[in-house]
DNA sequence: AAATATTTGTCCGTATGTATC
DNA sequence: TGATACATACGGACAAATATT
């Protein structure tokens, strides 16, 4: 007298359900949804059942829970899949794809600098200049400047407002993080040196220079993977 | 004592040390994770959380879990998400993130398109044909064409061996899947026309013309962004 | 400002169904 | 058959954050 058909488990029958109240009701990003007290009674389910199916929800980025105010709809963004499960088969013992991953960045900043250089305010730019002063300081003190290396290509980047690209390479610098092992002492002084070199090509606003500092930027150890351009 | 910095949420934290704990350890598909007891100890946490950080990686398709046997990893995909995230009507904001998503690709390929045609062999250029007559026969049943396009360009850059180009490739062709809005017979005939020019000159070895056919190929209305190449 | 109510966050305990030996 | 290990599911309790009076 048991169900014939294999039912799927509780939770994911629940987040069927509330997905589908909420296109039934047409709810919207910033539309409330019923308290979870009320949806356990609505839905005849445990609140335990009940948030399984809403976190994973939240995790998605679909809804959005708040002590006390309660739980509203969100707008859809690519955020979540980009930073936690685009790479998720990434292991971080597997070299090749992070060289691989490496090499995409590569790709991707020489591919949007123009773009970059010309979106770039005077603003950003001495952002960029504090950046290198805080990677110096770093570097004084033979600390890593993983933070700091970030927060300088980000904001050479953050200016073409291409939220999706954001999210692409917060991405891969998450996994860059978790990599940065190697080459602790190795050449540091000259990346230091090249990036110095691009701030100094944006202060004076000379793209030529820009683009070759860039293009040196790129042409060191753990970036020279396939992405050479050959002749054809 | 505490941090500074608003923390996220436990479940959250857990589901990104869980996601660690699979790639720390090197689990692959089947590999067995330890018993929900086991991970509440391991990580301080109660049970409940656990469960909202595992559950939502179940909806996902990360892990599987099977009462009285315990929970394994499972050969991950995109596809679901995509199917279970994408419940709404395209808001203003969606339509943003897609665009700036296909113009990502499109800077991808128009990027990689060297490496791509240097490492292209001539059974690749075969298969792309056979892509072609695909497209062609769904096109004359008045019919999508999204499977048949995507086999076409995952060809042209699989050749690459780049899995994390590759996965995120996917990832963009998924999202765009899903979402399918915009040009339903509007252009097709000409997408078509675009297409047969890229694999005439792959057939005849030709690199310019390939340069110049994919240039083309991308310069229509949804990779029509503001990824222009302005002059400086 | 302060107290109170509401809502989500987190934890615990217990019972049940299922797979393995 | 029975025993064991495990996930599934329920309910209660209190804490923390927020809103309301």
């Amino acid at each position: 007298m048991k169900n014939l058909k294999k039912e799927d488990k509780l939770y994911i029958q629940t987040f069927r359900e509330i997905r589908s109240y909420i296109i039934r009701n047409g709810l919207k990003g910033g539309d409330p949804l019923p308290t979870e007290a009320a949806m356990c009674q609505m839905l005849g389910i445990s609140r335990n059942v009940l948030r399984e199916a809403m976190k994973s929800m939240e995790l998605m980025g679909m809804i959005q829970a708040c002590p006390g105010r309660g739980t509203i709809v969100k707008e859809f963004n690519l955020d979540f899949i980009f930073q936690n499960v685009l790479f998720f088969t990434v292991g971080e013992e597997e070299e090749k794809s992070i060289k691989e991953m490496f090499g995409i960045r590569k790709m991707l900043e020489l591919s949007y600098m123009r773009q970059a250089y010309l979106a770039l305010t005077d603003d950003d730019i001495r952002q960029m200049r504090v950046c290198m002063q805080n990677i110096q300081e770093k570097w004084d003190e033979h600390k890593l400047f993983h933070a700091e290396d970030k927060a300088f290509h980000m904001t050479l980047f953050k200016s073409l407002s291409n939220g999706v690209l954001t999210s692409l390479m917060e991405a891969i610098w998450a996994v860059d993080d978790g990599f940065q092992i190697e080459e602790k002492e190795k050449h540091m002084d000259s990346t230091i040196a090249k990036h110095e070199a691009i701030v100094i090509a944006l202060e004076a606003r000379d793209y030529e220079a820009f683009a070759k500092a860039m293009e040196n930027h790129f042409a060191s150890g753990k970036y020279l993977n396939n992405n050479t351009y050959e002749e054809y």
